[in-house]
DNA sequence: GCCAGAATTGACAACGTTGTCCAGACGTTA
DNA sequence: TAACGTCTGGACAACGTTGTCAATTCTGGC
């Protein structure tokens, strides 16, 4: 009744090679042979190995394998919120190449901080992943410099790596805000905000000098009142906004950093009686069907996943080239509410 | 020029203990004390090992770790669609209580596809994962019993197991759609149309029947021309709301089975000028912006990672009781669509 | 019936780590 | 000074697999 046995035996052992070995009454290379299908062994001795795998549930110990071959065949993937509508095509997307390559993927979220970054990029060496796909949240990484130099594939996307020289696949923030803004301005705007994520994130700091350039390039000013960068925590976002449309001369139109910005304001709107323009960085799901269709510039998300998995795979196939830096075009998509 | 040599040493050998060791010029298992944090080490002689450690950037090797000591401090997770919004927060949850327990998460997709499952599923198994979180996507998982028998701690989640005896989590899928039902009934619909997932999927049919009984319950027949369980596919969703709505006596209301099912739905609805109503399963972002609000019936996809999560690890760390059935409750969140 | 050569099979070491166990060094006490 | 205990450090085996290489069996041709 109390006794502690049934618990302790909770873990059966798993056979191994030389279990099955035994049954099949055959040398433990030829169960291996077996397992993985390679040549040089007779039908029948073949069968009976199967019959002995199958009689005991054998599985093959992928530890043991990774330690004696080197290769893992998994990569890591590290992004900032693996419940971010916008990663997920962008996972998925890995995920694909990843398996069409045979390799599983191991993820995380960094949640925007860079130690948690740092001690899951490690994490996952230790496991000595083949390569890592990283959406970097600090700015210095050079922590992988011994990484990589042991042979680990890194790709970065998103943002750029910072202090090292890597493989680095980016959205065009800056021409894609400069756009956003151009169109507003082409509506006749003259007064637009800009509510973008923390200044230490790349791409904020690009979408600003997009915006500022379209405005500059329209020979506009910008009332610094008009830009807020920080938190996109929705309580942040709200005021911002709200101090932007208050006061005697309030903004005319949005621009919003990025799809977590681009909800809260689209929030905010909806209880206003004023038609204020809006275009937002990144589309997302139903932006159509909202009224007036929100105007967005679209990311390909699933783009930058596939392009930076596959870059990885090259690398990982030998391919010796110094490293690379590929900008995906954005798109403008017009629906109503620029 | 062209000697391969580069290509071939591109992958410098790690260092391992034994290079640490020799370095530091101690015995391997005192470089293995320190770093683990075992006791027994003189300050001094744990600085001239932490010197080596940076000196050669050495980094523990888990697989022979996990070979030597037989847990991985990993466990995978099995979903359908790594770029639903829907398993967003699931896969978070997951991921969550997961690195509170110091475990990595290994996911993929199964695509509904059985086949695909259970090949990623036996992957995992190989990689040694000490637990799995599963979204089922066959109805056959007696593959699974060698693996629970030799200790690999598994959970189901969103849909029962098939065919074997392990923890489940639900959501009351049953109860939630009676519910939506029976809410489009108080508000005088008579003519209520239902689409769904495919029939093979539990949840599917769990609705469909939670449908049936709101209807059995109000005393209003079901005609077999309101009831459509299928593909989630847009073309096929399009394509079985116009026909409910078309005809004689079309249907006044629609539920709609879940996320993909109601966007496709709304978009449908857009174009029409008559108001149909409309309650869907899931809840999704921005449901409230739509106009009118989409009434639903929400489901809380983090909390049924972090019951299933919570589960498996209370099974790792021994507990010893019979397989579990959790529900979930769901709730109704009226928005004006209803 | 015998031999060369090919095909099949198995013994053994190695991958990098951790658990076990023992050897020295050092300090304390009688 | 001897006896004893404590603390630190290291030698060695083991985890389960795969690569190497040698041993064994089989085949066909003479």
């Amino acid at each position: 009744m109390t006794d502690t046995a049934r618990s302790t035996t909770r873990y059966g052992t798993r056979p191994t090679m030389k279990d099955v070995a035994a049954r099949a009454g055959v040398g433990l290379k030829t169960v291996s042979r077996v397992v993985n299908g390679e040549p040089g062994v007779t039908p029948d001795t073949e069968r009976r190995v199967q019959e002995a795998i199958t009689a005991l549930g054998f599985r093959r110990n992928d530890s043991a394998r990774v330690l004696r071959k080197g290769r893992t065949a998994s990569i890591g993937l590290v992004l900032e919120d693996l419940a971010d509508p916008f990663y997920g095509p962008l996972n998925r997307a890995v995920e694909e190449v990843a398996r069409d390559h045979g390799a599983l993927l191991i993820n995380g979220s960094s949640a925007e901080d860079p130690a948690r970054e740092q001690e899951l990029v490690l994490a996952l060496c230790a496991r000595r992943v083949d390569g890592l796909v990283i959406i970097p949240a600090g700015t210095d990484h050079r922590y992988l410099e011994p990484e990589i130099a042991a042979g680990v594939a890194t790709v970065f996307v998103d943002r750029p790596a910072g202090e090292i020289d890597a493989d680095v696949v980016l959205s065009d923030s800056f021409g894609g805000a400069r756009d956003a803004v151009a169109h507003l301005i082409a509506h006749g705007h003259r007064r637009i905000g800009f509510i973008g994520d923390q200044p230490r994130i790349h791409t904020a700091v690009e979408r600003l000098r997009g915006y500022r350039a379209a405005m500059d390039e329209a020979g506009l000013p910008v009332d610094e009142s008009w830009v807020a960068l920080g938190s996109t925590a929705p309580e942040r976002v709200r005021s911002a906004a709200e101090a932007m449309l208050a006061g005697p001369a309030p903004v005319t139109a949005l621009f919003s950093g990025n799809n977590r910005v681009t909800v809260t304001v689209v929030r905010v709107l909806a209880g206003r009686p004023r038609p204020v323009a809006l275009v937002g960085f990144d589309d997302f799901e139903l932006a159509d069907l909202i009224d007036p269709g929100i105007t967005v510039v679209a990311q390909d998300a699933a783009r930058l996943g596939r392009t930076a998995a596959s870059l990885l795979f090259r690398r990982l196939d030998g391919a010796d080239e110094p490293p690379q830096q590929r900008v995906l075009p954005t798109r403008l998509i017009p629906r109503g509410s620029g």
